[in-house]
RNA sequence: GCGCCCGUAGCUCAGCUGGAUAGAGUAACUGGCUUCGAACCAGUUGGUCGCACGUUCGAAUCGUGCCGGGCGCACCA
């Protein structure tokens, strides 16, 4: 409708321009918004303010011109001049009901579009290490990265989830060796638990299984293991030596066999978990991709010689150093350290060439925030080899800080005292899990008291949508239980009883429903869906409470329940799109 | 010190890429169920949009400088 009206402008400026009341070569942008007061129309354009000093007219007296050279349309009832030089369109009853048709005819597929044109996308998320199960801090980029996938799927791209697994370097040698301590303390052992290793119930857990499954395979006495080892922090030592240490004793004492035993044990455990943890949270990745077999294929090796061929990488101090500075990075990287290792970044860089080979229009990452000095060393590695830096969009998610009253509490993995998503999602529901994490636009700081989604949950804005889905159910079993049926033939909607104010508002704000799913998929911004929902279900309970629609006139009562039928219907849509269910009662 | 994000009602947050009188939820107060589900509705109270300049017809929105909070600035992942 915007694009009608844009039209009508467009034509009347050419006009005037051809007559002569306009100068030559005035090219206007033509902006047309939604009236936030009914009093001023349903739209509403600015173009007499942008065009008066051009046109060395006063905003309104060229108001007066553009609206007299308006060509007539159908879908425009009248036109007022408001304020400092609006343009107000008031819309035919017409132009407004069209929607209700569209959506009783497009059903699921009323909102959804093409302008992606089938494109190929990749949405990286969550990809947290798989030391330990999964926090309510990864909940949110896991909301987050799911609704944006749907939203991109429904104007029309192609998405790949994708999930990056650092199954390689110290971290996940730090997460194998606390298993094997934890195993040795379970055999017997006097060992004094490191303490920079994980110290969460589940690696206890682990410690457990193995015993049982291997009885006493890996066990080596607490003297061999600890002879030689410098001491830890609380012992006046330096717990990051304590801890290397400790790993390569763990190699050497188990052997390669062993270890890597000991080392997929947790890895395949904690990978499984944390996958099914998201798929109970609706949430299923088209692929894992693994850093090691990425590694074990020579990719990063290639990826760093792919950089020295092109002259960007140098050598100091026996380490390979990448000159990440050409292209606007604060300072250089190191891809490979002293000690023949390639770092975390020389995956990074070969991972995301690997992702840009895939042939992806643009690909997603979708990073905490914490990791926001990555973005210019990655995009600068990109640039050095060839590839074009804007295909790679990093939306960095801001962490939410939770509470539990007033007491603030912590999220590292490593110290076990962290909240887990499982159990979030068990004390709230996925539903309001999902719908809490989105309903703040993602570079905002989210505070989440956990009191408060729990004793509170029925507050949540998510009931009070699931509620007029529920609603509008319960109505048409009604419908049902009384003998009477909703008349399904077009031809007898009677539409034209729709005279309520509510009614119209109603219908207004189905019309923007399309709209509103294109700007939260370009932007990236669900919570502008949510605002949505809220306004809409908002509107409707207020409509509900006033007109009842089983009434005695047939025409009334079957134009009242087409318009719930709509209502009903993107509510499902919208809620479908968050991963939030549309209950028939709750 | 440098970089990124954020300061809007007592609290939690919107504000539709610069528009008309800055809005919801929550908390407080008032009223509404013999009527399709009261997890609801109607109303009242509540604001120096962190501060100061600037850009222009017009700024919560854009620019600069301060103030305050969060997060980064490794041969860690």
């Amino acid at each position: 409708m915007k694009q009608k009206i844009a039209e009508l402008i467009e034509q009347a400026v050419a006009d005037l321009i051809a007559a002569g009341s306009l100068p030559e070569g005035l090219k206007p942008r033509i902006q047309i918004d939604n009236t936030k007061d009914k009093s001023h129309g349903e739209l509403a354009s600015n173009i007499a303010m942008m065009l008066a000093k051009p046109a060395r007219k006063s905003p309104r007296e060229l108001a007066t011109l553009v609206v007299d050279a308006l060509p007539e349309s159908q879908w425009v009832e009248k036109v007022e001049i408001a304020g400092p030089g609006f343009i107000n369109f008031f819309l035919t009853d017409q132009g407004g009901l069209q929607v209700v048709h569209q959506i009783i005819e497009q059903k699921e597929q009323f909102g959804r579009s093409t302008v992606g044109a089938g494109a190929k996308l990749q949405v990286e998320f969550v990809s947290a290490n798989p030391t330990g199960p999964l926090h309510v801090g990864h909940g949110r980029g896991a909301a987050y990265g799911e609704t944006l996938s749907n939203l991109l799927e429904a104007i029309g791209y192609q998405v790949d989830r994708e999930y990056y697994v650092n199954d390689a370097g110290r971290q996940m040698d730090i997460l194998a060796t606390s298993v094997w301590l934890r195993y040795l303390q379970q055999s017997g052992q006097e060992i004094t638990f490191p303490s920079n290793a994980y110290k969460g119930d589940y690696v206890i857990e682990f410690a457990d299984q193995l015993v049982n499954e291997y009885s006493s395979k890996f066990v080596h006495v607490a003297e061999d293991v600890m002879q030689g080892i410098c001491d830890d922090e609380p012992a006046g030592g330096d717990k990051e030596k304590h801890i290397d240490q400790l790993i390569e004793r763990a190699k050497k004492l188990l052997g390669t066999t062993n270890y890597r035993t000991i080392f997929d044990y947790g890895l395949d455990h904690i990978r499984d978990d944390i996958k099914q943890d998201l798929e109970e949270f609706g949430i299923e990745y088209q692929g894992w991709f693994s850093e090691r077999a990425m590694m074990e294929t020579g990719k990063v090796e290639s990826a760093i010689e792919q950089l020295q061929e092109r002259g960007f990488i140098y050598e100091k101090d026996g380490a390979l150093w990448f000159k990440s500075t050409d292209f606007g990075d604060g300072k250089d990287r190191v891809v490979q350290r002293d000690n023949g290792q390639p770092t975390y970044f020389a995956s990074d860089i070969a991972y995301h060439l690997n992702k840009f080979q895939r042939g992806y229009k643009e690909v997603i990452n979708i990073w905490g925030a914490d990791h926001h000095g990555y973005m210019a060393r990655v995009k600068a590695a990109l640039k050095a080899l060839g590839e074009d830096p804007e295909r790679l969009k990093i939306r960095l998610v801001q962490f939410a800080i939770l509470y539990h009253g007033k007491e603030r509490l912590s999220m590292s993995t490593r110290s076990g005292s962290f909240v887990t998503l499982r159990e979030l999602r068990e004390e709230v529901g996925n539903d309001a899990a999902r719908f809490f994490y989105v309903t703040r636009k993602v570079e905002q700081h989210m505070d989440f008291d956990l009191e408060l989604a729990k004793s509170q949950s029925k507050d949540n804005p998510v009931y009070y949508i699931q509620f007029a889905h529920a609603r509008i159910a319960s109505v048409q079993k009604k419908l049902k239980d009384e003998g009477l049926s909703w008349n399904s033939d077009a031809s007898q909607y009677h539409l034209e009883r729709l005279i309520e104010p509510q009614e119209k508002a109603l219908i207004n704000k189905l019309a923007l429903y399309s709209e509103t799913i294109l700007k939260s998929a370009e932007m990236g911004e669900p919570h502008q869906l949510v605002n949505y929902l809220r306004e809409l279900a908002g509107i409707f309970h207020g409509y509900y409470t006033e007109h009842k629609v089983l009434v005695e006139n047939q025409e009334i009562r079957n134009a009242r329940l087409t318009l719930y039928i709509c209502t009903g219907q993107i509510i499902h849509n919208g809620l479908t799109l968050l991963g939030v269910s549309a209950p028939d009662s709750m």
